[in-house]
DNA sequence: ACATATTTTTAGACAAGTCTAAAAATATGT
DNA sequence: ACATATTTTTAGACTTGTCTAAAAATATGT
C-alpha cells in the first residue's frame, strides 16, 4: 500500500539536445507557428536528416511536440530548459564582459561553452557575483532563476520618425563584423539617438549620437538597432 | 622549391581525451614508471578494454609512448596538455572559492567541468583577474601560462617528529568527506600546527592548532595532510 | 620450470550524433 | 488538376566512447 515513490527520474540532457533546444527556441521568438526541419538545420549549422534524427529523440523525451512533416514547438518541459540555457548564456557572456575584460564581440563564443556547465549553485552564485544583472553585453534580456524574461518595449532605428529620438538599447544581430562596425561608429549600448533625416533613395538615416556626432547608417544597420524611446 | 609550410595542424583534442590525459599526468607523479591500463581503468573508473582503445587513439595522436602490454608514458606534447588542463582546472577552482563562495569540498567537481572550456584569452583573463594565485584551495601549485610548476618542500605530518612545527599548506586527498572532516577539526590550509605527541601503539598523532587547540588525529590523517617546517 | 593467477588485448556489440543519397510527402504555379 | 519544385524523412554508413566475454600475454609461487 505504501511505497509510493514519486520518480522524478531527472533525464539527462546531453549538450547538443541542449543546444538544439535553444536553436528551436530562438527560432519561436519570431513566430507562433511550428519550427520546420530546414530553418533548425540552417540554425544548427547540420544536415536536415540529422536534424529529423534529433527532433525523433527530443520527441521521445517529450521535450518537443512534433508531427511528422509539420515541424516542432516546444514543450513546457523544452522551453524551461531553453529558457535556463539562455540565463547561463547570458550571465556568462555579462561576466566575460565585465569582469574578464572581453569585448562585446568575443563573449558570445566563450559563452556558447560555459553554458553547459551543470550547477545551479554555480549560476545563482555568478548571477549574485554580478549583481543581478538584467540585461547581457547585447542588450537581450536575462531570465531569472525562475524563468521569467523581462519584456522590452524598444523600436528599430527603421521604424523612427524624424526627430525621434531614444537610447541604444539593443541589437538584433550579433555577428563579429556587426558589432566591431557599431564600435566604429562610436554606438555602443547607452548612447543616445536622434533620427535627423530619412533618406528616401536608400533607407538609410541620419543620426545624431550623443547631441554631438552625426552619422549616416545604412537601412540594414538601422533595421538591427533597438532603441528605446525617450518622450522629450 | 618553395612552398615549405610548417603545418602547423592543430589537431583536435576531445574531453574525454583530455581527462585519459589528466589521469596519466597524475599517475605519472607518483612514479617513473610507465602506467599501467588497470591502474587508469581504477582512475578513469571505466573497463580496462575501453582504456586500451582510448590508449590507441592517443598513441595514434603521439600523446603517449606505448607499447604492447607495457604500459604508457606520456609525450612531450601530451605533457603540455595535461600541465594546461591542470592549470585551468585550479585556476576555476580558485575563481569558484574566491569569488562565488563555494568552500573547499565543493569546487572540484564544478572545475571538472569548466576546464574543458577551451580559450587562452579566457584562462589568461582569470588568472589575472585572480592576481595570479600560485596554489589553488587544496595547496596544490597552479602551473604558469608556461607549464612551469612550482615544487613544494612540505613533508606529512605522519613524518614529522615530536616538538617539529610548521603551517598547513595542502592536503593529499581531496574528497568531500575528508575535507568536511578538517573543517570540523578546524584544520585549514594555513593553520599553525606543533606535534606534541606521537602515539606508538597506532601511530595517531596529537597535535596544537594555532598554538591554542589540541587534537588527536588518525593516522590516516595525519598522512593527508601537508605541511611547511618553520624552523623556529 | 611449469601451473596458476593476473593483466592486457581482442572481438563484437551498442548509443549518440553526424553525414550523403535516395525515397516519400508536401507545396506551388499555371 | 497536375507537373514540377521543395521539404522532409528514410536508409545506410561512419566516428567516438563505452561495455562484456573471451583469448592472449605476462607475472608469480613453489
Ligand atoms: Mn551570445
Ligand atoms: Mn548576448
Ligand atoms: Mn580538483
Ligand atoms: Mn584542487
Amino acid at each position: 500500500m505504501c511505497n509510493n515513490f514519486s520518480k522524478t527520474v531527472k533525464i539527462m540532457i546531453s549538450q547538443t539536445e541542449e543546444n538544439y533546444l535553444k536553436a528551436i527556441f530562438k527560432l519561436s521568438e519570431a513566430t507562433q507557428k511550428p519550427i520546420n526541419t530546414n530553418a533548425i538545420s540552417v540554425e544548427m549549422n547540420t544536415a536536415a536528416a540529422s536534424v529529423t534524427d534529433m527532433i525523433k529523440r527530443l520527441s521521445d523525451k517529450e521535450l518537443i511536440h512534433y508531427e511528422k512533416y509539420k515541424g516542432v514547438k516546444l514543450s513546457q518541459k523544452g522551453k524551461t530548459i531553453a529558457t535556463d540555457l539562455v540565463r547561463r548564456h547570458r550571465l556568462w557572456e555579462v561576466f566575460l564582459l565585465e569582469k574578464l575584460g572581453f569585448a562585446w564581440d568575443e563573449v558570445h563564443d566563450v559563452a556558447e561553452e560555459l553554458e553547459h556547465i551543470k550547477s545551479d549553485k554555480l549560476i545563482d552564485s555568478l548571477d549574485s557575483f554580478l549583481d543581478f544583472p538584467k540585461f547581457d553585453p547585447h542588450g537581450d534580456p536575462i531570465p531569472d532563476s525562475d524563468g521569467n524574461i523581462q519584456s522590452r518595449q524598444q523600436t528599430l532605428i527603421s521604424k523612427l520618425e524624424v526627430d525621434e529620438c531614444g537610447v541604444l538599447v539593443g541589437v538584433y544581430e550579433h555577428s563579429k563584423v556587426f558589432l566591431q562596425y557599431l564600435d566604429k561608429l562610436g554606438l555602443n549600448l547607452g548612447v543616445n539617438i536622434k533620427v535627423l533625416e530619412k533618406v528616401d533613395y536608400d533607407q538609410s538615416v541620419k543620426v545624431l549620437i550623443n547631441e554631438t556626432k552625426e552619422e549616416i547608417i545604412s537601412k540594414k544597420v538601422s533595421q538591427n538597432l533597438f532603441i528605446k524611446t525617450t518622450t522629450s
